[in-house]
DNA sequence: AAAATATATTACTAAATGAGCATATAGCGA
DNA sequence: TCGCTATATGCTCATTTAGTAATATATTTT
């Protein structure tokens, strides 16, 4: 039961910091490989290497490979979703794309 | 814009904590006193004070005065949900109490 | 007003975190 | 095979964090 508490706590906090967020943001729209996100987000390669593969065993992302590249994505549509409630909470509407219904 | 990315990722980073997970726990249920609290959870008072005070500053939870004591709840239901949210995640319902519908 | 109780705050320590830079590893193309 | 590109991994540094213990600040009761 604490061993729960521990994968909860460490999922919430692979959520909880600005440059994973703004992967995770980037991510929603559906799977980038590294050198495409680093630039966007204006990290370094090697910062966003390491924030992916946290994401990845808190169980945030799941990866594939293509070729020399490194697809990453979102794990589960839930947790789009769940990013988007917290969206929500703050008055804010999602980052302005992918939207649902409002309501 | 990247105003709102700290906000939540200080709002997430608030949840993000296995003692912080458990006091969240409590307050699910109701409206609790500081010396409710730490005893249950089996943490020092002035630790679990901090902890009350940094998500109050996030914005998880909110305070009132009762004679002595200050009773903490969780400011928005929706944060309970979200809670509920990632457990479902995980393949666990709620912590076997207060469990909505079920899905 | 003094004692008792509940909460908040301060100072300290050990551990975790995020970022930078350099380097290692892996897969592709010539 | 060699070089080139993409990703991952040490290593270090500065900062943050969670916890403890001690103390300060209410608020109630006598």
């Amino acid at each position: 039961m604490d061993d729960h508490l521990e994968q909860k706590a460490e999922f919430l906090k692979a959520l909880a910091q600005p440059t994973r967020l703004k992967i995770l943001d980037l991510l929603k729209d559906g799977e980038r490989c590294v050198c495409d996100i680093f630039p966007a987000i204006g990290e370094q390669q090697s910062n966003v290497s390491r924030h992916l593969q946290l994401m990845k065993r808190a169980g945030v992302l799941a990866s594939r490979k293509d070729g020399l590249r490194v697809l990453y994505r979102i794990k589960d549509g839930k947790i789009t979703r769940l990013l988007e409630d917290v969206d929500l909470l703050f008055g804010r509407a999602g980052s302005a794309k992918g939207k649902r219904s409002a309501a």
